[in-house]
DNA sequence: GCCAACGTTGGC
DNA sequence: GCCAACGTTGGC
């Protein structure tokens, strides 16, 4: 079993879009290391952490990995901002994956609580400059801020 | 709004 | 293969 997280602006798709939506395609990723956790290490029912950046900040809820990737389809669409002229059918460059909603926390996590947990030190989200919008969460870490909810 | 910390592109 | 320039992310 692995273990994610994933950023969102808020204002392109939050965790309500999510939970209104159910499961959604996780297109328009255009990034190598975050494609290529997506393409080569998520699986079906993977657990996923849903951090909103911007204003809030904060681990909002939980998803799962919904369906194995599959090339993104927006690579091939001429108009969007997506559009990947290097991508071919036959070779396709970009990967996404579905996520489908599993819960919204009460109380979201902010991460000027996840800094404070001495627990959670090495944690990708916490690492200087990280922008990484996919990332591998540990177990362990996955777990203590599952436990952080009820906090 | 600022800017540090990136990741990517392209000239050489 | 190197690296400067550029564009973007995202915390503050």
């Amino acid at each position: 079993m692995n273990y994610w997280l994933i950023k969102t602006e808020p204002r392109a798709y939050s965790i309500d879009d999510l939970a209104k939506d159910k499961k959604t395609p996780w297109t328009g990723v255009r990034n190598f290391q975050a494609r290529n956790f997506m393409r080569d290490q998520m699986t079906v029912g993977n657990r996923v952490l849903f951090y909103h950046s911007g204003v809030e900040r904060s681990i909002m809820g939980i998803a799962r990995v919904s369906s194995q990737s599959q090339p993104d389809p927006t690579q091939f669409v001429r108009k969007s901002p997506y559009y990947e002229p290097r991508a071919t059918n036959k070779i396709p460059i970009w990967y996404m994956v579905t996520f489908s909603f599993v819960k919204k926390f009460k109380k979201r996590i902010p991460l000027s609580h996840l800094k404070i947990r001495s627990g959670l030190a090495g944690m990708e989200l916490l690492r200087r400059g990280s922008r990484l919008s996919i990332q591998p969460v540990s177990e362990k870490n996955f777990k203590v801020i599952e436990t952080l909810e009820s906090l």
